[in-house]
DNA sequence: TCTGGGGTCCTAGGACCC
DNA sequence: TCTGGGGTCCTAGGACCC
């Protein structure tokens, strides 16, 4: 019987060092990556440099918010071109030390090894280092989430270990939303169940988790806050479920012809996506966010399945038709469920 | 809240069928 | 009309993640 190890690959501050690669100027100065780079838009932080991080500046704050706690920092647009290529230099430098890689995000990877995982891992990080100047840290388990979980602890460029045996005395006194998977509703619920701490959750009964959560749910609550994780290693890449595009205004629109116009372009966008992949779809759902922020989505089911840029625009107005009213619009987008996937 | 854009998975409730 | 019970499918929305 081989036991393999578990690494998860994080990559530090990512966005924030790919730009700083590129403009070591940067370096160690806050910066702060999202929307369009203007700070007074609309859009949020996609990843803060350390250096800005200590200023309370984070993921998915609003970029309005971040110009505030940090008002000298250097706010830069989203670059996705850039960061995807960095990111399969990452994998692709990953790839000469497990073939079996499962990618987990653009700065995310777990692989497998039944080697001195320490060793492993700070052949990971050299590996990583020289292919691309990029810091990552590594997190080792005895499954996914005990790997996931590790890597936060690694932070910066380091490696940490867990295992069944030291996950109740590192993870137990710590709040429920330190677990993948526990966000701030559902901590919200389970501090209304009496239960704050991940310790607390590995000793619920589980019968309350099933009626609060569903039952599917309940159990799975129960075995990450035990660390357990039966998942498997994915290394194939699966297949999208569903391909979307969506569109927040800078100012809410009032005018119908011109949402409707902004959805057409969506849907072609879509079915430009859809045809890239050799993918067809039967169902078109168009989601409204109403000023202030009230969201909303319609689905239409097509007779067949398509990419035709034309019937999904259709089925897209139509969408949009049965759930309009004469309200300001904050957002659109248009989704397809992908029914077909070949290649 | 000043709250992006790309996704995934799960749940609740209604429709429908036997 | 005083209106069963269980299974399955579909849809909308919730919650979460990067």
């Amino acid at each position: 019987v081989v036991l393999l190890t578990l690494l998860h690959v994080d990559l530090d501050e990512f966005i924030a060092a790919v730009e700083m690669r590129r403009r070591p100027e940067l370096r160690g100065r806050p910066v702060v990556v999202g929307g369009n780079g203007d700070p007074s838009a609309r859009g949020v932080v996609a990843t803060a440099s350390y250096a800005a991080r200590r200023f309370g500046v984070g993921s998915g704050m609003p970029l309005r918010l971040a110009a505030r706690k940090c008002p000298d920092a250097i706010f830069l647009p989203m670059d996705r071109a850039a960061y995807e290529t960095a990111s399969a230099r990452v994998m692709e430098a990953l790839r000469t030390i497990a073939a079996e890689l499962e990618v987990a995000g653009w700065d995310e990877a777990f692989l497998a090894t039944n080697d001195d995982p320490r060793a492993v891992a700070r052949r990971v990080q050299d590996v990583v280092r020289a292919a691309t100047g990029l810091e990552c840290s590594v997190g080792i388990g005895d499954n996914k989430l005990q790997a996931k979980t590790a890597s936060g602890f690694a932070k910066p460029a380091g490696v940490f270990r867990l295992s069944g045996s030291t996950w109740p005395t590192e993870m137990g006194h710590r709040p429920v939303d330190h677990l993948w998977g526990i966000g701030r509703k559902r901590a919200g619920r389970l501090a209304e169940l009496g239960i704050a701490t991940v310790g607390d959750l590995a000793a619920a009964d589980v019968a309350l988790l099933e009626r609060a959560f569903g039952a599917s749910t309940g159990r799975w609550l129960q075995e990450t806050a035990r660390g357990e994780d039966r998942s498997l290693l994915r290394s194939h890449p699966r297949a999208p479920r569903s391909r979307g595009r969506e569109k927040t205004f800078q100012k809410d629109l009032s005018d119908r012809a011109v949402v409707e116009a902004e959805i057409v372009q969506l849907a072609r966008t879509v079915a430009e996506d859809l045809i890239e992949g050799a993918a067809k779809s039967a169902r078109v759902v168009v989601k409204v966010r109403w000023a202030p922020f009230f969201t909303q989505s319609r689905g239409v089911t097509l007779e067949r399945a398509t990419a035709d840029p034309d019937d999904l625009a259709r089925a897209a107005l139509a969408a949009f038709a049965v759930q309009y009213e004469s309200r300001p619009i904050r957002l659109v987008g248009v989704r397809c469920d992908v029914v077909e996937w070949n290649r």
